[in-house]
DNA sequence: CTATAAATCAACACTATGTTCATTATGAGG
DNA sequence: CCTCATAATGAACATAGTGTTGATTTATAG
């Protein structure tokens, strides 16, 4: 008798999971607490300690469930099945995979996406982000329909350059202040392609 | 008579906000309580209801303070300075204005970078970045001495494309998942500037 | 049908919140 | 230097959440 195959395990999981998104999409994640998701799922509040030490344990055991099932994805991407969605214009089958697997999981994805940097500081992203997308090329969103949307574009790069501030602090702000600000001005004016194939000013870091 | 300029109430409000940030240094965003943190700041627990509604309260003040020194950074780089600075090889002024402020606020940058999606899904997140860094042509990150350390052009890659995914899912997953895979393939493979500029495949999208 | 285990219910001690009010202290301005 | 306004303190309060326990009811696997 597998504790993961009675149905009423199965059962108050369910309930439990549903109750914790709607919650969170209607709340926000700083809002849940255990007597309201039970109440939201219409369960005995002792129920979920039956199953899940507290809050973060669930989340972490939905993360871990989805973990999992993206690590086994099959890998249908070898090289040439690469070069033949090359050749017809189709994207990489494991990219496909990705997304589509995180389609179907959206209710999951839509909340991790969201409550992203939504605890602190989400109105000094976005201050971030937008003088971000001042410094980007004009020319590049205006001109011409483009093969992708304007908006992932600016997604991308304000994204990207975000990105590189973060990690300058995650390593512990290691580099030098001006020696990022080198960083962050090439790759806006050339691009990560060039900066990264461009050698010439590699001595020119450091150098102040 | 002031309410910003007693001594009392700015020698509180510094004392609560170092309490702070040690408390999330330590503990995480998560763990901090009014108690733990009037007992950190030395103070009565009234006094920070005094001053601040609740952790959040605080957490918006301290955001507004930072938003408008960023919104007040005096800019320095009309299009003349910008060409200058391409001459010499320096740093745009902006830029590099932009993360001076961010190093002596580091306290504050650094626990908003580092509470950056640690909530919910931060495994998941390390994941993700991973199996995109896996997607970016190892050429870029394995030939020669780089112009910038290959750890940022990383940074500025996987950050991209989960910045793309992310927009994704917060404009409701408008796109179609096919052309979302379209999309992004065509960014690892050209580039951010090439898949902009090139128009030619532009009527290929979403014809499936 | 029945034995097992899941779910429920009520109660518990504990901790945090946010508010109030009387009291103490301290700094600003005359 | 004084004094008055007010910031800070301390104690108490009601309310709400947490995590646990033990007895009881209910549901399901076999």
């Amino acid at each position: 008798m597998d504790k993961n195959e009675d149905l009423r395990v199965i059962r108050s999981r369910r309930l439990i999971e549903d109750a914790f998104f709607t919650l969170v999409e209607e709340e926000g994640i700083e809002a849940v607490t255990v007597r309201k998701l039970t109440a939201q799922a219409g369960i005995n509040r002792g129920t979920f300690y039956l199953h899940y030490q507290d809050i973060y344990d669930l989340m972490e055991k939905m993360e871990d469930r989805i973990m999992e099932q993206m690590k086994q994805l099959p890998v249908k991407s070898g090289p040439q099945e690469m070069l033949s969605a090359e050749m017809k214009g189709e994207p990489f089958p494991s990219i496909a995979q990705f997304i589509d697997f995180m389609n179907e999981e959206h209710r999951f994805f839509q909340v991790f996406f969201a409550q992203e940097g939504a605890l602190f500081g989400k109105r000094l992203r976005v201050l971030i982000q937008d003088s971000i997308v001042d410094k980007i090329p004009k020319p590049l969103l205006t001109s011409e329909p483009l093969p992708v949307p304007a908006d992932y574009i600016v997604a991308y790069f304000s994204s990207a350059h975000f990105g590189v501030i973060k990690h300058w602090f995650n390593t512990g702000r290691a580099l030098p202040p001006y020696d990022l600000a080198v960083t962050l001005t090439r790759l806006i004016k050339d691009g990560p392609l060039l900066t990264a194939l461009n050698q010439q000013p590699a001595n020119r870091l450091s150098e102040s």
